[in-house]
DNA sequence: TATGAATGAGCATTCATTCAT
DNA sequence: CATGAATGAATGCTCATTCAT
């Protein structure tokens, strides 16, 4: 918050990465407060503690370009700490497994999300519209095809063909119930990602293992 | 699209509801196709086929206000047409009768999403920050607790206290999902209503029924 | 120089051409002034007498395009004036006609810079360098070509086509000494159009008729 | 353009005389070709080959003083070559002595301009305007005062004080008709300063002589 | 000395909003 | 009532200039 001085001096030069890193705190703190288009560089350049030309120099040239990088690192954040959590693919066969590994692949969202409040999942609805838009679609998307191939691993219907499709839209449906979590979390209800990862499974699994089943409905 | 004109071409004078409908419609239009940010008042008249004073007169004397109301009458087109699919709340005990009011709700629901494309899935996400996030909150939330409300209904366990407890991060978790696959509907997925609902009762509906039940893992 | 108040109120409505006139004269008199790139769009606004947005909508949108149409308007007064001083092209074998023509146009010349001291000899320099290079260059051009019309009217040497060859040059230096001593006028000489061009027929009208009659030097 | 490298790969120590033409050789070309407020002192350094610090210890410490400097570099140079070329002043009566001194001149003015065609003709027109109008205008005027002595020379009227009074505008007319011929020169004309030279005077020369001889018109 | 890194200050441009008609 | 015309207030971005090393 306080711009970094030396001892002799106002400025202290510093090693580039920790100034884009300066930059985009600041950034994803000041776009996820007031919202992109409401927030001004002079904003996010107080905020970082530095003038506004630091902020240009180190978050792209332009507005767009530090939203751009800002909802990269926060998609990036998210999508690494849920794919390590969940881990490699498990063998066929291992009904459990794959359980588990959705377990501690929510887990990890939640555990993100709730962490770092200010990033992704309060980005990335800034930039639905206009020319981010791709740029986001992209970064959702990658979630949700990991998600899709953990499920489609779990779906080895007859019709393999049959089962990706039917995997996406379900990863789809499970990224939007996690996202409406995290939101009522976020307001008012519980943050323990425990708690909201059992939550969730509770609501889809059994779905989840029927549909594997492929007995859709008894 | 064009302005009704009188025999002598001057602008015919409209009852001030039929003004507002037209000021809004225009709005709705323009905020779903450019973005809130992006689109200017000028736009919005234009497409009104009106002046700016009358989009000012008409839409409630500022952007912001304008935006609000915009969001209210999507928001309220939503809510009564699931509210009327679903029906009145069910007697306890009818099983089936709540899967079938959660299904014509769900039915209701991504129907009104794909004939207004340009409504409320749009718009609701160009105010989630900045002054209007508290506005679009509550919108939400009418749509999320009407949810909690059915399957409280739906969930008598033991301790009704702990049933409302637990229907709504349920009923929260349900939206985000119906969400997600409005989301991947229009990103190039199946937009037939009756589809959608079935994949998400598929997903989501022995979970409930188990939920019910009180047993969360067998 | 005071903005223009009503009787009622402070703001007046006024016809478009009067608008434009305003903000180009403002315009050519702070450019000329100051320097195109040393004045400030809000320089040209309060020369004006006008709010900064009354001089896009009035001056073209953008500061190159204002100075693009200071430049033209100039441009067109000095030409028009000239022009029609000079008068039609005189029957061949006229031999003072040319002269006068020649004399007439040349007092226009000064006597239109002199009174327009703010005007094109001093904004066209503003513009050779830079995107307006080309539009400064061409009516630059219609000017010089103008003249050598007319000289070439008056040098029917044997091969007409030498004869123009000879005559654009002659033009570019006859204009170019009338600009070095128009200079020479606003820097403390004589501001008497019928002083310089005297002083200018003077040095040039024996040469152009020995060349005229094709014996360079005797 | 490659910065003097010592075998350890830093840069050479430089007299401070050719660092100075280092960067006035950097400044003068890039204020020629993108215009000198178009031009950045980045653009400046990274043509000479120095950092920003560099060009501004070894040019004077400001842009604006820097591109004083290259106007009186530039300026000087031309005013030698074309002083030089005149030679000493002529004895008076020696009539053709005159006209040769003139001619050398203007050989040498064409020569120069030709030679370095990113020099004075370009640059002077950058600074007319605004703070450095004067730095220019004192220059050009060393040009035309050393034109006008060689003139006055010639020009042994019965009143010398009308002569020197006549000799300044015949100056200031016969730079600007060689500038004017430059410009023509500069885009598509011919480039040989014999042929130009010998135009010009083709054009002035009677007149001046008849000046001389007090008959201003016969 | 020579420089990479940092900043203060300015400027073109846009728009939501409001009069005068 | 309805509007064309006008403006105040911001905001993104650049660049000449200067430290701290």
């Amino acid at each position: 918050m306080v711009p970094p001085t030396s001892a002799t001096g106002r400025r202290r030069r510093l090693p580039p990465e920790q100034r884009e890193r300066q930059v985009l705190d600041a950034a994803v703190r000041v776009f996820s407060r007031v919202g992109f288009h409401d927030a001004s560089m002079d904003d996010v350049a107080e905020q970082a503690g530095l003038s506004k030309p630091m902020v240009y120099t180190h978050g792209g040239g332009s507005k767009e370009e530090l939203l751009r990088r800002c909802i990269r690192r926060e998609a990036d954040r998210l999508l690494t700490s849920v794919a390590q959590a969940a881990g490699a693919r498990a063998a066929p066969g291992e009904d459990r497994a794959t359980e588990d590994r959705l377990r501690r692949g929510l887990r990890a969202y939640f555990a993100t999300l709730t962490t770092h409040r200010d990033g992704w999942s309060v980005l990335y609805r800034q930039a639905r519209t206009g020319t981010l838009a791709d740029e986001v679609h992209r970064a959702r998307a990658r979630i949700v095809d990991r998600v899709a191939e953990l499920l489609a691993a779990e779906l080895p219907g007859p019709d393999p063909a049959d089962t990706r499709t039917l995997a996406t839209p379900l990863a789809a449906a499970l990224v939007g119930a996690a996202e409406g979590l995290a939101d009522w979390s976020a307001s008012g209800g519980t943050e323990d990602p425990e708690a909201l990862t059992e939550l969730l499974l509770a609501l889809v699994w059994t779905g989840l293992a029927r549909l594997r089943d492929h007995r859709p409905e008894p």
